[in-house]
DNA sequence: GAAGATGTAAACCCTATAGTGTAGTTTTTG
DNA sequence: CAAAAACTACACTATAGGGTTTACATCTTC
């Protein structure tokens, strides 16, 4: 459970290990289920630190989705090439979303946080403000593309959207939801593989 | 707060008030965030009574979960016609879905068994089981269409996914999620439209 | 090496809530 | 109407868990 030890003051260790046990703890049976006792005790640390570091289970839960958020920002940054075929250029951005998107970890820590939605909207409103405003990879991608003249697109943002709907709604959200479980490898691969044909038959330029 | 009357029996008028209270309650606070108490007062009934009806906590919800799917079996029947355009009877079928898919109650409903999934899986995987047997309608449709000749799809249960893709993936999943709030009239409209222009440039018959 | 920040352990308070037991009242039913 | 079943009010148990306090130990830094 500890954290390499580098060349961090204990308490900046300790903090460390605090968000790293909270979050397994989290992940493991979500965040109304697990105590600041299981917490502390998971961080080899006494309750009262925790408290030192987190005025509150709130503030704890709060900081954990920050962090999770801030892993999160280190996006896909899919540069478009005039020079390679557009099938495969989709397919590339497809794989990479998807393996992101299909971690078991990253499942969790969603329904974590939908789980919580009621209860801390507002603090989430907040986390979501930047990270809605900042412009999506994938939209700057297919409007390249419109300019090379290889895609015929008005609307990039929602052409983009297409393309994540097609991969996600069967790769990500229905196992988000739990009615289907994460699915194997063919079927991942056949899904990509008709998304990018779907929406090539729409906006590829003839 | 009180069911109809009609002939029902005192204990059966009960146990609907008490279904609908903790229905209601749960859509309002979350099913781990009201209490028996709660419940048992909102429905004008005594404590005691609801647990004569249903054992635990537990019993309640999950009576509250199967109560929930067997009204979304009522489920959208749209037969294939011959008669009119495809684009007509899909932006039909489509502002169905998203009618039901955009309720307040459905997401709010939805959001709330989310929240439960750690703790209730082995539950609701059996409630799931027969959901899951059902055939869906719009597979049906597109093999109708597949046989007139209208439409040239190889999977149909991958091409159904994708028309629900495309309009779940921006109208619902992320409302859902909680990283967009519920889509406005015009919106709504575009991604139906673009949905049904996208899977007809894909698998219309030439 | 001393001051001050930080960490530790354990007891403690307070509140919420699932679930039960009981004694008495109302409704259903034969 | 009488018996059985269901409902009510209410007190009670048991437990969990967030958060605080205290007395003492350890680490960081000047």
């Amino acid at each position: 459970m500890n954290i390499a030890q580098c060349k961090l003051t204990l308490s900046q260790r300790k903090r460390l290990d605090i968000l790293a046990a909270a979050r397994a703890e989290c992940l493991d049976a979500g965040f109304r289920d697990t105590s600041m006792d299981r917490i502390a005790e998971s961080a080899q640390v006494s309750k009262r630190t925790v408290y030192n570091h987190f005025p509150s289970k709130e503030a704890l839960f709060m900081a954990i989705a920050a962090q999770f958020m801030e892993e999160l920002r280190q996006a896909i940054n899919v540069a478009y090439s005039s020079d390679r075929s557009l099938d495969d250029q989709l397919t590339e951005i497809a794989n990479r979303e998807i393996s992101q998107v299909t971690q078991p970890d990253y499942i969790a820590m969603f329904r974590v946080f939908i789980a919580e939605l009621g209860t801390f909207r507002d603090a989430f409103d907040d986390l979501l403000k930047d990270w809605n405003g900042s412009v999506d990879p994938l939209e700057c991608w297919v409007e390249a593309a419109s300019n090379d003249g290889r895609l015929t697109v008005k609307n990039s943002a929602l052409a983009a959207a297409q393309f994540y709907s097609l991969l996600k709604g069967s790769l990500f959200w229905p196992v988000l939801a739990g009615y289907r479980s994460s699915p194997p490898e063919h079927e991942r691969d056949a899904v990509i593989s008709e998304a990018v044909t779907m929406f090539l038959a729409r906006y590829e330029s003839s």
